[in-house]
RNA sequence: GGCGCGAUAGCCAAGCGGUCAGGCACGGGUCUGCAAAACCUGUUAGACCGGUUCAACUCCGGUUCGCGCCUCCA
């Protein structure tokens, strides 16, 4: 079964079909780095992160571009405040952005451009689009993009000149502007952008914000490539400017398939800092929860939905990734010592088939949910169901070591695009060992009441022991991870 | 007004015209000194009104409610 993607453009569901297999090009829409990114920026660069492995694990090789927004309204206001350059400013966003995307396993981008760092590229673009015709001066030396030339506009929103007439907001500037819904190519140089203004042809000033995604985007991937992504917001009208700009200029298809993922709400509500539903990555660590659990949490809803997040809801994706990591430790238990290290040697053929088609069965349905326009709620359960499974056939003795290591390169392979890494437990602290080594000590003595103590001590201290049939296990209990 | 999305059990969330989604939480049981984990087992569904059909949570129409976008918010 082949890839399947709903595109926006079409508003369908579409096998995907490179241009050019194995190559795809992925654009996808990065931070405008003025503040540290929110959970709902990231539940789009996990979607994107989704969409990256997923045809990776088809066998595509991925080249993936995402922009940094280091020039724009709010990066000018934000450097002003705090009396820095915008450079300065924005370079401890851009640190803290991908500091963010480690804690998340986000698989890093082949190129992250910024936009200050491709004016030039930008500047030729809108020459182009004024050669041919598609942009004009304004009054105060700015350039729009004129839309009324560009005939399909409105493709991708599925809007048309008379909708965006009707109800669109009057610009500022509209009075600059041959038609409201003309959009701004380069601005410029006003007082409020202080020192930020870079030299055109067209005098000082600075690109508008569309432009960017246009000119970075082909000098990366080419004036065609296959996928362009962002959250919905962006469809319009940033995405249906990317299309004007860049198929006015080249004259040729932009962009094959373009993928959006829903909003995220908070307790239902649209997260708003004047709300208090706010969070940054950074304020959920801060209350407790780890990277593996906040990437669990934005992956098990399916991406065109809007994903209502909640504590709850990071409580549930904890309890589901203790759930795996008992797992992934009763496997490795259960694994012949050889597994470790090297390929280990099947009993024999049958055996092997059967181990084959009970695992191997779930790995596929893990797969062909992804396939479905990367439906990891479907592609958990079928996880789930390989995990019930060898629970099931351990408890009732009937699982071989051989099978169990099957169970764990299945894990693996799952993990290649989920990467929650199961299985990788903390240590606990020589105090927590200490303390369960004499619970141990106690227990043996049969002096229960000072083991029950000492039980107690530990989970205070949030570990939780295990007794095993030799001695115990230590585990974190939910109570307070970090 | 225009374009679009949604309503499934205590919470989150899928597929499917008839047959177990899955996770979290909760009840009972097995196991355990007690636990934990695991297994067995149980409880709570398809907003509302019509229609199509032998059969609708699933298809069609309508109603209600909620949400997103409509010029620089992922």
């Amino acid at each position: 079964m082949a890839l399947s993607i709903y595109n926006t453009l079409t508003r369908r569901l579409e096998e995907f079909a490179p241009i050019q297999a194995p190559q795809v090009g992925l654009y996808t829409c990065g931070p405008t780095v003025y503040d540290f990114a929110h959970i709902g920026n990231f539940r789009a660069y996990i979607f994107e992160d989704l969409l990256r492995r997923t045809l990776r694990l088809q066998g595509f090789r991925v080249t993936q571009v995402m922009n940094l927004t280091d020039v724009d309204d709010k990066t000018i206001r934000g450097s002003q405040a705090a009396g820095v350059q915008l450079d300065d400013f924005t370079r401890q966003y851009k640190e803290a952005f991908f500091e963010d995307l480690r804690t998340l396993a986000i698989e890093p981008a082949e190129h992250y451009p910024a936009a200050t760092a491709h004016i030039a590229e930008m500047i030729a673009l809108i020459a182009k689009l004024l050669a041919k015709g598609y942009a004009y001066h304004s009054e105060d030396g700015s350039i729009y993009f004129s839309i009324a030339k560009f005939k399909p506009y409105g493709q991708l929103a599925h809007l048309d000149r008379d909708g965006l007439r009707s109800g669109a907001r009057i610009a500022q500037d509209e009075y600059q502007k041959e038609n409201a819904s003309d959009f701004a190519l380069w601005k410029a140089w006003q007082a409020a952008d202080g020192a930020t203004a870079w030299e055109s042809p067209w005098g000082r000033g600075r690109p508008g914000w569309h432009i960017e995604c246009s000119a970075m985007s082909m000098k990366y991937l080419g004036k065609s490539f296959e996928l362009h992504t962002g959250g919905v917001d962006n469809i319009f009208p940033h995405h249906e400017n990317e299309i004007a700009q860049s198929e006015a200029a080249t004259g040729k298809p932009f962009v094959k398939y373009w993928l959006h993922c829903a909003h995220l709400v908070v307790d239902g509500r649209k997260m708003a800092k004047s709300a208090g539903n706010f969070f940054t990555l950074r304020d959920l660590l801060q209350r407790g929860y780890t990277g593996r659990e906040i990437r669990y949490a934005l992956l098990s809803v399916h991406y065109r939905q809007v994903l209502n997040f909640t504590f709850e809801a990071l409580a549930a994706a904890r309890g589901a990734l203790k759930r795996l990591d008992e797992f992934a430790e009763k496997m490795q238990n259960q694994s012949p010592p050889a597994a470790a290290g090297r390929e280990f040697q099947p009993v024999n053929a049958e055996l092997q088939s059967k181990i084959e088609n009970w695992v191997a069965g779930h790995v596929a349905a893990f797969t062909r949910a992804l396939e479905d326009d990367l439906n990891t709620s479907l592609a958990l359960a079928a996880l789930f169901d390989l995990v019930y499974e060898g629970n099931k056939r351990l408890a009732a003795g009937a699982l071989t070591p051989a099978q169990a290591h099957q169970a764990l390169q299945a894990l693996a392979q799952i993990d290649r695009v989920l990467d929650v890494q199961p299985g990788i437990t903390p240590l606990p602290p020589q105090t927590i060992i200490d303390l369960a080594q004499a619970r141990l000590e106690a227990r043996r003595r049969k002096d229960f009441a000072a083991a029950d103590r000492l039980r107690r001590q530990v989970e205070a201290q949030g570990w939780i022991i295990q007794d095993t049939a030799e001695d115990f296990k230590l585990k974190r209990s939910g109570a307070a991870s970090s």
